[in-house]
DNA sequence: CCTATTTTTGTGGTATACCAGAGTCCACCG
DNA sequence: CGGTGGACTCTGGTATACCACAAAAATAGG
């Protein structure tokens, strides 16, 4: 037996509105907000009993969604989710685009070997040809690996801006990734920005991991359809 | 007389909680929160008294400005308003250059001719040998001129998050304008900004806008040392 | 006189009650 | 039958009272 008592973490210091907010926020980014039948209204009282808290601590955490443009708060009409335009979704990956391409400019001229060695890593199952023998795998992976290169660049605001950034664009990229076409295209691309990255090349590094973010955008505007 | 009624605007339908928030962003974003003596701490009671609202709005009020990282809220021990580091603000000054940086490239792809020449209108009164006559006149311009690009970027986003940084970096940007080193050589970088952009020269652009905000963050990184 | 402990006080956190405006629905009137 | 007016209702907005925890102050013990 341990010699150490061990007590089950007992997180009771994070307040109430912060884990109402977590809850909300993550339970808004899972359900398919595109759905023709989704409820997009939230009814404040009706949340409030659902989580068992009062209205204040509710409220504060959906000041915050709010802020962060998920839901939009109307004055004596309602509380609604956003639903993102495909235009307002390809705008964000276009600031996704700018902020990485940044990342990967300052992780050639600040990243260490090791950590630049890490994005190695991030690529173990690949099937004959290439392409990923597992699209579910693979989708973690690519997400992982974007995010690897922003804290590469070790500029803290950098990962914070494209962390919010994603939330709202997760809702699509499933929809995105699918396509083996796409998939195959795009560890090819990694390589590239990858081999860029170990040079030190800091202008291809940018440029390719832009112009892989904006191909993405490119993508989106010309192919998906099932938004507006 | 007129034959239209004119009523008075009325703009009764903003909450206080807006207001509120409107009205403390701009007060901390007006006093100098690096003086050594600055009352850095908030008490929610007395301040809800001096606004004559409760404290509950004021409160919700709060939440967003700690959202912008510009209060920190923290349990039981009161309200801080956030004093940056260094380091800090030459981050949110990198970021900007990434923003500005696409900006610039989507301009030279997207904004129309008469939106580019309205640069040019930016820079009315230099004196001999291309200084700004009025410093203060200048650095107003300066920000119009920055602000102006993100906007030709025609992607909201872009324009959103600068705007975001620029509130953080505003404070110490009074300092640094100063210098007529700097200002002299701002003015030759923006006329080769205007050019590249006019010349639709989307890669120049882009280099010219970003390298003019790092070369910022750099002189910062160097010679401001009354912070930290 | 110093230190350890208890008490007090002050802070943000939460719950609740009430308010005001917008939308809805139905009765009334033309 | 149709349109209009008004009451009703439902929503978020605001005010207020109370709670829990932490820091500070007071006090007891050495």
């Amino acid at each position: 037996m341990s010699s150490q008592l061990s007590v089950p973490a007992l997180q009771a210091n994070v307040s109430l509105k912060e884990k109402t907010y977590e809850i909300l926020k993550d339970a808004i980014c899972k359900m398919n907000i595109y759905a023709p039948d989704a409820q997009l209204r939230l009814d404040e009282r009706q949340l409030s009993e659902q989580l068992g808290i009062s209205r204040t601590p509710l409220r504060e955490a959906l000041v915050r969604l709010e802020q962060e443009e998920l839901v939009d708060i109307i004055p004596r009409r309602g509380i609604f989710i956003v639903r993102k335009t495909k235009q307002g979704i390809v705008e964000l990956v276009i600031v996704w685009a700018a902020l990485e391409g940044m990342a990967a400019r300052l992780a050639t001229q600040h990243a260490t070997d090791a950590e630049i060695a890490s994005l190695r890593r991030m690529f173990p199952s690949l099937g004959a040809g290439g392409q990923p023998a597992n699209i579910d795998e693979y989708s973690e992976r690519n997400i992982e690996f974007h995010q690897t290169i922003l804290r590469l660049g070790g500029c803290k605001p950098l990962v914070d801006m494209a962390d919010q950034l994603f939330l709202h664009v997760r809702s699509i990229r499933a929809q995105t990734i699918g396509e083996a076409d796409r998939a195959t295209r795009s560890v090819k691309d990694h390589r590239q920005i990858i081999e860029a990255i170990e040079a030190r090349d800091t202008e291809l590094a940018e440029r390719l991991v832009r112009e892989h973010a904006l191909d993405l955008a490119e993508h989106i505007d010309k192919n998906v359809n099932y938004l507006d």
